[in-house]
DNA sequence: CCACCTGTTATAACATAAATATAACAGGTG
DNA sequence: CACCTGTTATATTTATGTTATAACAGGTGG
């Protein structure tokens, strides 16, 4: 999968690297089980330090998307199973997101919409 | 209104700060045109330095959410006239949101009805 | 006019986090 | 044994967040 990183973002390099990644497997471009590019090659290819590569897959280790095997190196495995953490977990970036959008004039029916929109191009495997 | 910064949070101080503002704004508890607290005013309640207030409020001018008066200081007046920018700004981040709930195993009628729990608590001018 | 409030600016100091660099280690593969 | 994997350690540089002290310009009320 190709990842692109905007170095004049104010977003950390780690924190595009993971979601980037996140943003793959949810339209599919990165399927359960895939093995990921080692840190090192990784590095090399977007042009950044090994440890920052590192970092990435350590966070998304600790989330739950990814898991690591000492022969193969880093592969997707999603951890689905705990769904009312998740709701907890996604409940709060969603209500100061919603926040956002309310005090900018867009509203409940806008926002519907736009989730329908991006859940329906996630489903059918879109790209960017 | 109250503020409640989290000292051992990884966000930062303003940033908590900012989107609290916005929470306010968005379920009424802080009205159109109402002033806030001066600057040092607020840090002393907070218990922080002046300039972390101060930098939230000018991130929070920067994105249209204050204005600010000489006379009184900082005010909410929020910016809804631009509705493709709020658009924009919304979606990026909230591709990102759905794309973590779906590796979650959150199904799009899942974050449907979250947004519409949500949406109704901010209409109904609902406390935390 | 004068004290007092407002946000704003400047400068410095300190702590933390991000990113890079170099190096080494343990486990698994061929 | 050479080579790959992630991981750990240590150090350095840079950027950001936070605090501190101080001053300034504009507006308000005594």
């Amino acid at each position: 999968m190709l990842i692109e990183i905007d170095f004049s973002s104010d977003e950390a390099i780690y924190q595009q690297l993971c979601n980037q990644i996140i943003l793959g497997i949810a339209t599919s471009r990165l399927s359960d089980g895939e093995v990921l590019p080692s840190v090192r090659q990784m590095a090399d290819e977007i042009g950044i330090n090994m440890h920052t590569v590192n970092k990435a897959y350590t966070v998304l280790r600790q989330e739950g998307f990814v898991k690591v095997d000492r022969r193969r190196g880093a592969f997707v495995s999603v951890d689905d199973r705990n769904r009312e953490r998740a709701l907890r977990i996604v409940e709060k970036d969603l209500r100061v997101l919603l926040a956002q959008a309310r005090c900018r004039g867009l509203s409940k029916k806008d926002m519907l919409l736009l989730v329908d929109k991006i859940y329906d191009e996630y489903d059918s495997g879109m790209k960017d």
